[in-house]
This record gives structure tokens, C-alpha cells and sequence, in this order.
DNA sequence: CGACTCTTTGATCCCGATCAAGTTCAGTGG
DNA sequence: CCACTGAACTTGATCGGGATCAAAGAGTCG
């Protein structure tokens, strides 16, 4: 993946729901970045540490988590490419979690020195990286809420929002979309157990709403699974740059 | 309670994260806000509005929450005195979520013109209010993690979490705040049933951890509290403006 | 006093956890 | 080319925490 491609990546994301004048798209464009790789399951960004850059993912789907004491992991939040998942560590540059490559995954990481730079001299791309945080926040909010719903309103919920926002990245489509995570992945994602996870997605499988093919999954009847999960894609903030 | 107190209350929450100039100081406490109360249960944002303004709580104590389409209710967040919850409404003023007085809430209204002027004058206040989300967005992330623990696990985090946020805002001690929700929405905090909250909060009870008197919860056994809870608060973000 | 809402208790049920194998398949090395 | 390895997926049996249903106290406010 080459960098400016990257770049203009992220910069799609942040147009897509603030205004953005030409010198502040350059502001981003012309961001210096360096690349990094990680593999499958290695840390990113360990917990309790204080980092000085911000990770914008280039290839590769990484997860934000929580380790309890007993071991337990807990993914709060998936960065797919072109998510600059940590932004907000510009200004609170302690993390109280970790980022893990769920996937062989490509970072560039982006200094918060420049970061700062920007949002200051550009009080509008301060706002559009505040704005930013809003939008993973509510899916945070989202996810938080998912506590009371069954494992297949879960799982079928975690597919409408993972397709939309691949769409939305330009990444795939709503109905097939890459998604190369393992089931013990996936357990962690939505609080469940590996072994329970297979089952529910045999159901969903069996019941003909998805299928999956070497990490690619087929949404076959999305009225259905958007049923199943109660699914409602207002919380992703999608084209806020137009509703307002 | 009168106007200046509660912004200074908010001010001193803000620079609790954010170092900020005297004139930058000033700026805040001459925001101009208007009183309003609300109910028990009356809704100070309808889901799926547009609002104008961004809610301050001087007192009482209010919920922002989640409705499936089955009439269940999850509380994604609670805001104290001092807090001003939808702060983040400044630049995505469509809510998917409401925001509930679970008691009489007295709110100062605070209009986005305003909020969203002092941020493109100050950029250092606009970080401070991006930084002060992402300490809401934390907790939130905490509380999405929170989904595989047990019954007894979650209240315990919970009452260690309002316990230091009470004490941080002056409300309270750690040991002994005020804390008058009712079982019901307890159990709309921590996704579990009303009677199942009751018959845990009987457990904690008889283990001598915590007791609860006419709306105020002392906690009898702090460390006892946190074992059960898994409690380690660095997620509440204290002291970033001195960490940093 | 009657109509609330809130708390408490009891009985039963079920979803998802847990424990334990077995299966498939992509690598890897002899 | 085949045996070996290890990760991921699958299946079965059992267990238990919390949901659900129902109803009885306990405050509290007109």
C-alpha cells in the first residue's frame, strides 16, 4: 500500500462527515508518515503505555481491547484501513488499552507532534478530529448497548455494521466484504465464546442470511440479518458533512 | 443551585485534563446558559433529534441511553453534576441516543454557537473539549468490556467507578456518595434484570462490601469493592493535565 | 386510605459457558 | 510424497448464572 493512497484514505473518511477547505485536505495529504507491519495477533500498541504518534491502518483490520485480570480479553473497537483508530491519543496520549493486529497488518504511524500542529493552526481540523472521535464513540455506545441481545442479534448486528462501514470505505460492499477474522476472533468482538460463536454462525448460515468464503463474507438476505439484529446505521454518523 | 458554581464545576473538570490560560478560563465561566429542569424519567433529549445546545448538569444526576426496537433500554452513560454529557453534540448535534433525568436534573443549556466560537477562537480550549470526550469515550469502552463479567463483577466496577467520579467532582468520597437510582435503572446501567440487581446487591451487602442508606452508598470495604470489581482506575483519566 | 412505585422473595426455565474430543487443512520437514 | 504439527473449525454432553414469571411486603404521595 503506498502512502498517499493511505492518506487520501483517512482524509475520506474525515471529509465525509466535516467540510474541509483545500489548504486544510493539503494540511493532511501532506502529513510525513512512517510504515510499520505487525503480524497476526502481535501488539500494536501494548496497554499502559504512552505513545507519541497516532496509527493509521493501511492494510489489515486491527482491534482496540481490554485485558481483565483474569486474562480475559475484550475487543471494544475494530480499525479498518483508513481509520486512524487512536486519534484521540493526540490528546490523551496515555492509552489504558491495547491495539492488536487481529490480521498481518501495515500501520502508518503519524507523529502527534503534527497532529497538533494542524489542529491548531486549523481550529477546523481540530473540530473535524474531534468529530471524528464522536463517530467511533457512538459505535462504542452502540456495542456497549449489544450487552442485553443474544449472541445472533449480536454476531448479525457486528456484519451489517462491519459491511456498511467497508462500503463506506470503499473497502467492499454492504453484502461482501472482506472479513478474515477466526472465530476465536470473533468471540472476543462480541463477548462470547469461540464455541458458541461457531454455532450461532452455523445458524445464521443454515437459516441462508450469510456465508463466508476464505474471510470474505456474503450477506445473502440483508433485510434479514438487518432484522435479526435490530439494525438501525444511524449511530455510524454517516454523511453528517451533508445533514448539517 | 446557582449558575456561576456549576460552571465553575465544569471548569474544573475540563482543567482537571487541560491546561488552560486565565483568559482561556474566562471564556468558559462567561458562557451564557439558561436553567431548565426536568422529571423523573422525562427525556432532556429525545432520541433522533437535532439539538441546539449542549447540557450541562448542575444537579441531579442523568443517563444517556440506548432503545432497541423491543422497548429495552440500555444506559450507555451517566453524567453528574458538572459534567456536561453531550458536549460532543457541539460538533454531531444529531443524537442517536437520548438523554434521561433518572431524578429531578436542574440542566444548564449552553448553545453550540457559543461553544463552537470559543473553540475556533481558543484551539487549546477545542483540544481541552475533544480531550474531555475522549475521557467519556473511555469509560464507555470500559463499560463495553465490562459485558463478559458477572452480575456481582459488573456492580461492584460500577459502584468503584461513581464512587471516584463523585469524589473527583467534589460530590462525595470514594466511600460515601450520593447515589439515589432506583434498582430498576440500576439494572438499565449494568444490562441485567431489576430482580436479579436485587438479589446481587443483597449478596454485596451481606459480604459487608457496601450498604446503602436513603439514597447514599457507602462502600464498608473499598479494597474488598475493587477485588470483586477487577478495579483498576486509570480508565477515568484523573490527572491527565499533570501526567502529560 | 388507596394508588403508586420500589424492593423483596420464590419457582422454574433457558441461553450460553464449560469441558472434552474429533475433524479439517495448511504448512513443514524427513 | 507422506508423516507430523498446530491452528482453526466442529460436535456432543453437561452445568450454571441470570432471565422470566408471579406475587407479596414496604414506603410514599395524593
Amino acid at each position: 500500500m503506498d502512502k498517499p493512497q493511505t492518506l487520501r484514505r483517512f482524509l475520506t473518511r474525515l471529509t465525509s462527515r466535516s467540510v474541509m477547505s483545500p489548504i486544510e485536505q493539503e494540511a493532511i495529504l501532506g502529513l510525513s508518515v512512517s510504515a510499520r507491519k505487525y503480524r497476526t495477533n502481535h501488539d500494536i500498541v501494548s496497554p499502559k503505555t504512552t505513545v507519541e504518534h497516532a496509527c493509521l491502518i493501511a492494510e489489515g483490520i486491527a482491534a482496540r481491547y481490554d485485558q481483565s485480570a483474569r486474562g480475559q480479553r475484550q475487543i471494544t473497537a475494530l480499525y479498518l484501513p483508513g481509520d486512524m483508530g487512536d486519534l484521540h491519543s493526540v490528546v490523551s496520549p496515555k492509552a489504558a488499552w491495547g491495539i492488536v493486529a487481529l490480521m498481518p497488518v501495515e500501520v502508518l504511524e503519524v507523529p502527534h507532534r503534527e497532529l497538533m500542529s494542524i489542529a491548531m493552526r486549523h481550529p477546523t481540523v481540530g473540530m473535524a478530529f474531534w468529530r471524528d472521535g464522536t463517530a467511533d464513540a457512538s459505535i462504542l455506545a452502540k456495542w456497549a448497548a449489544n450487552a442485553r441481545r443474544s449472541a445472533r442479534s449480536r454476531l448479525a448486528h457486528l456484519m451489517c455494521e462491519i459491511g456498511l462501514r467497508s462500503e463506506m470505505a470503499k473497502l467492499g460492499t454492504r453484502t461482501a466484504f472482506h472479513f478474515p477474522v477466526s472465530q476465536h476472533q470473533l468471540a472476543d468482538i462480541v463477548g462470547l465464546t469461540a464455541v458458541h460463536v461457531n454455532r450461532t454462525l452455523q445458524a445464521l448460515r443454515s437459516d441462508g442470511l450469510i456465508r463466508s468464503h476464505q474471510g470474505t463474507v456474503f450477506v445473502d438476505d440483508l433485510e434479514g440479518l438487518r432484522k435479526v439484529a435490530d439494525f438501525d446505521d444511524s449511530y455510524l454518523l454517516l454523511g453528517l458533512a451533508k445533514g448539517q
